[in-house]
RNA sequence: GGGCGAAUAGCUCAGUUGGUUAGAGCACCUCGCUUACACCGAGGGGGUCAGGGGUUCGAGUCCCUUUUCGCCCACCA
């Protein structure tokens, strides 16, 4: 093994391996007896990533949890599977392609429909390919053989059965209202598609010619709408203007004659408290025209220019006209003035263009039938949804859910399987054939059928996603031995637009929720908090971490940044720190290797093929050193699965990383070379037991957080997990329940002992090669000193020769004292002491102590707290004082004699 | 206008049924190339846990409130 962990030579490599083994199958957890009869399966069907373009951190990090918790199922034994795949993402990518033609001199629309939708899925294979590329740099264990992609075939059958039922049963419908409409994407899209930003406006004020004469004062944001108003409105009870209901206005420029109507939605107290009403363009004005039979009137171009409705303005775009429009209603005197307005003005999410309501034919899905049974699902706990504080925005989005525009003006997705007759009869249809039968039965002959030209919204295919990749509508065995899936995990800004489609769907075509548990991961973030983008400069791509530091580290540093549903902030420095752990790890292997390499050691294994794991044999000669690790070890994994139990990932890898680096390499492995080096042969070979042991927990309790560096070192154990036996496939370590308190408690001592000794000898400037001697007053600790008297010589080099161990003593003249309860170590450190300096350290750590000691003593004394503390709690702190009453004698003896 | 989150060491963050003297990484200071590791080891400095109030025997943790920052939702022209 090299010194140093070369993550470029193992990476690749093991993950080719692993998958050539079909490890990430659940046949093959099946056929190697891995997966108990009992257990139920784990599955995440993975959020399919956008062909749009390269994986980005976000990815990454999805990537990292779901393989962590695929990992660590797989580990407990569970059929596990995991769905992966990618999503054609309509109109991101159809949008991608367009630019990449624009800078090719070309359009979509010179190619022509097909032409177009070739060179899409070209674009698809490409980035499909390097997507999946980046997926398995990653090292997530997916199975490969069940990978799917929103336009193949069996996804597009999904799509046509779910829109077909949906449109039977009444639940999707198609009509002409108001829609948010991309000027540039030329299409309407979702109200979720628009993007609300504020933006430093102007609120402009003009005359409203009335035909008798005179005029009413009214502002507006967007003077071109006015070519459009079907209305002035105001307050039914507004006494400036009850005179005016009911009489008639002109529009300016157009002179067309509409009506001043009273509705309540008029605020009296805003501008001027009359609103000019323009149904075809403002969605509160559209409910107002509806109230009042208002002419709809649409004065606006798919491009957002105007139309032969504005009049002398047809043909300018919005934006000009607005200019054009004012300047003349300057000239025409009706103009009262404008300032500035900060307003929220909606965005397409994909191009960033000012969305414009206008009026459309288009496709909805009725939504509030679908969101009751969503709504249910979570309230009764039938999906949780983690952190628990999104289920109360799911619950708000779902109660106030509106019908979901469901048809775009695109070329790239799945096209709407309507086909309409002569007469726009509409017929639902499979295929064009299906459509035909239908009409035949319709009209009692053929007829010539048009299909609608439009596609549906990325997200309908996408809602479809964990039933759709397991084969339904078809009754697959996938689908009945996995579904529902166990765990959908995302990030919290696709909540609506994925995962609450995905159960109002998935519960109406399958009757059961689609997923159990819902996992929220916060979003990843630059060192200074902004988001990460490309077109900002500061997005991290995830291939040069890896190349660059490993995709453990990469992973490990995902993992532990941060908590659910919390965004995270991620540093070149943190990944480097955990290349440096991953170095660690394959370090203090390389320790015990090469420690085990003459060792003749029997190894025994579990009874059960299930379950291989080491057996510790009955060990004579454990050492103190042993059994603390050993206990260590214990509770940590104990922990460890806890947390993650409790969806705490991050807090279980801090607490392994702090384990194996400060415990087992700071400690164990230091003091285990005293008994290698040093011990009986009895106790060195129980030691290499140990270390054997606590290695190979190790490494699979990490597994799931860096499985390559883990899986590198385990494949390097000699005669341990026999040769085809692969970490991936290992058992998760199981909490063996035994505590060795005794242990924890010697060896705690010796650490403080060694601490202090340390501390003294770097603050006397003693060299750090230089072993002095010491005299140890052990109090009824003596036995055990001197028993561990090698390991204290070892850690806080001591000359063990010139040691002297007596349950009292004296200290020598001119000594440095080092306490902890009950024990006194003098280090006679003669020349270097300076007696007050001495005296003055020991008072203040006396001073230090009898703080702490008021404290705990207040609290005893206190009544309360007597009756009402849990009896552990107030144990503890009498246990505390009795200690520190000792040390505290111990100090003011020392102090005095000096 | 509602809702949510964050505010803890110079920086980035942990600290989840309230209970030892609040932790880590990075940065900083002092030592040290000791046969696993300088991608390292040993020692050290650094925090009135945003402010105020409350509940409690006990609050970084629970409640109220203020301030600052961020996000989501919402039809005010």
């Amino acid at each position: 093994m090299p010194k140093a962990y070369d993550h470029h030579e193992a990476e690749e490599q093991l993950y080719e391996w692993w998958e050539s083994r079909g490890y990430f199958k659940p046949e093959t957890q099946a056929r190697l007896g891995q997966t108990r009869a009992d257990a139920e399966p784990f599955v995440i069907s993975m959020p399919p990533p956008n062909v749009t373009g390269a994986l980005h951190v976000g990815h990454a990090l999805t990537n990292s949890v779901e393989d962590m918790l695929i990992r660590y199922n797989r580990m407990l034994g569970k059929p596990t599977l995991w769905v992966p795949g990618t999503d054609h993402a309509g109109i991101a990518t159809q949008n991608v392609v367009e630019r990449k033609l624009d800078e090719q001199g070309t359009s979509r629309h010179a190619l022509g429909r097909a032409a177009f939708v070739s060179t899409v899925w070209d674009w698809k294979d490409e980035y499909h390919t390097r997507i999946s590329a980046q997926q398995k740099r990653m090292g997530i264990s997916c199975d490969w053989s069940r990978e799917r992609f929103t336009l193949d075939d069996g996804l597009s059958e999904a799509v046509l059965e779910a829109f077909i039922r949906l449109y039977n049963d009444g639940l999707i419908y198609r009509g002409n209202y108001l829609v948010n409409w991309c000027p540039r994407c030329g299409s309407a899209i979702s109200d979720l598609e628009v993007e609300y930003e504020e933006v430093e406006g102007k609120l402009y004020t003009f005359r409203y010619p009335l035909a008798e004469g005179g005029y009413i004062e009214v502002s507006t944001t967007r003077p071109e709408t006015i070519l459009g108003d079907s209305a002035v409105a105001v307050h039914p009870d507004d006494p400036r203007y009850t005179a005016l209901i009911g009489k008639t206005a002109l529009v300016p420029m157009l002179n067309r004659e509409i009506p001043v109507i009273a509705d309540p939605y008029v605020d009296p107290e805003f501008g001027t408290g009359a609103l000019k009403v323009t149904p075809g363009h403002d969605p509160n004005d559209y409910e107002i025209g509806k109230r009042h039979h208002l002419p709809m009137i649409n004065i606006m171009n798919n491009d957002a220019t105007l139309n032969e409705e504005a009049g002398d303005y047809a043909g300018f775009d919005r934006f000009e006209a607005r200019r054009k429009l004012w300047a003349d209603m300057q000239d025409a005197g009706l103009v009262v003035g404008e300032k500035a307005h900060a307003h929220q003005v909606g965005h397409c999410q994909r191009c960033n263009t000012v969305v414009e309501p206008l009026l459309r034919e288009q496709w909805w899905m009725r939504t509030k039938e679908l969101a009751a049974p969503a709504i249910e699902a979570v309230r009764t706990g039938a999906i949780e949804i983690i952190p628990k504080r999104f289920e109360r925005t799911y619950f708000h989005w779902m109660e106030n859910i509106r019908d979901w525009c469901i048809s775009r003006q695109l070329w790239w997705g799945h096209r709407i399987p309507i086909w309409y007759g002569p007469d726009g009869h509409a017929f639902a249809a499979r295929s064009e054939s299906d459509a035909q039968e239908q009409a035949i039965a319709h009209y009692g002959e053929s007829v010539h059928l048009e299909q609608d030209p439009d596609v549906l919204d990325t997200w309908f295919s996408s809602g479809l996603w964990p039933y759709s990749t397991l084969g339904w509508p078809e009754a697959t065995e996938d689908l009945e031995t996995f579904y529902p899936t166990t765990v959908l995990e995302t990030g919290y800004d696709i909540l609506f637009f994925w995962v609450a489609r995905m159960v109002m769907l998935g519960m109406r075509f399958t009757g059961e929720v689609p997923f159990r548990k819902v996992y929220l991961h916060g979003l990843v973030r630059v060192e200074d908090g902004r988001k990460m983008s490309k077109s900002l400069g500061n997005a991290l791509d995830p291939l040069d971490l890896i190349r660059d530091y490993g995709a453990d580290a990469m992973r490990f540093s995902l993992l532990t940044a941060g908590t659910p549903g919390n965004d995270l902030k991620l540093s070149p420095a943190r990944i480097e720190a955990n290349r440096n752990f991953a170095n660690k790890i394959w370090n203090a292997a390389r320790f015990v290797i090469l420690n085990l390499e003459d060792a003749d050691l029997d190894v025994t294994r579990g009874p059960d093929p299930f379950d291989d794991s080491y057996q510790l044999p009955p060990l004579a000669e454990l050492t103190l050193a042993d059994r603390w690790i050993l206990a260590r070890l214990q509770a940590v994994s104990a922990e460890a699965t806890r947390l993650i139990d409790n969806w705490q990932i991050g807090e279980a890898g801090r607490q392994l990383y702090e384990f194996v680096w400060n415990e087992f390499c700071d400690w164990y492995i230091e003091a285990a070379k005293v008994s290698l080096y040093e011990g009986t042969p009895a106790a060195a070979q129980s030691t290499r037991h140990v270390l054997a042991y606590v290695l190979e927990n190790s490494l699979r309790l990490l597994h799931p957080f860096m499985p390559f560096v883990t899986e590198a070192i385990w494949q390097n154990l000699p005669q341990l997990p026999s040769a085809d036996r692969a970490l991936i496939i290992s058992r998760w370590p199981q909490p063996t329940g035994q505590e060795d308190s005794q242990a924890v408690e010697d060896f705690t001592r010796i650490q403080e002992i060694v601490h202090g000794v340390r501390n003294v000898r770097a603050e006397y400037g003693v060299e750090p090669a230089k072993r002095i001697p010491v005299a140890i007053a052990g109090a009824e600790f003596s036995a055990t000193l001197t028993a561990q008297l090698p390991l204290l010589a070892s850690l806080a080099r001591l000359d063990a020769q010139s040691t002297t161990i007596e349950t009292d003593l004296a200290a020598p003249e001119k000594s440095v004292t080092v306490t902890t309860a009950g024990i006194s170590v003098y280090l006679p450190l003669a020349g270097l002491v300076d007696l007050a300096a001495e005296r003055a350290r020991l008072q203040k750590e006396l001073d230090n102590l009898n703080n702490m000691l008021a404290r705990s003593r207040g609290l005893l004394d206190n009544e309360g707290f007597v009756n009402k503390a849990p009896a552990n709690v107030i144990e503890r702190e009498r246990a505390k004082i009795e200690e520190l009453v000792e040390k505290e004698q111990q100090l003011r003896v020392r102090i005095q004699e000096i």
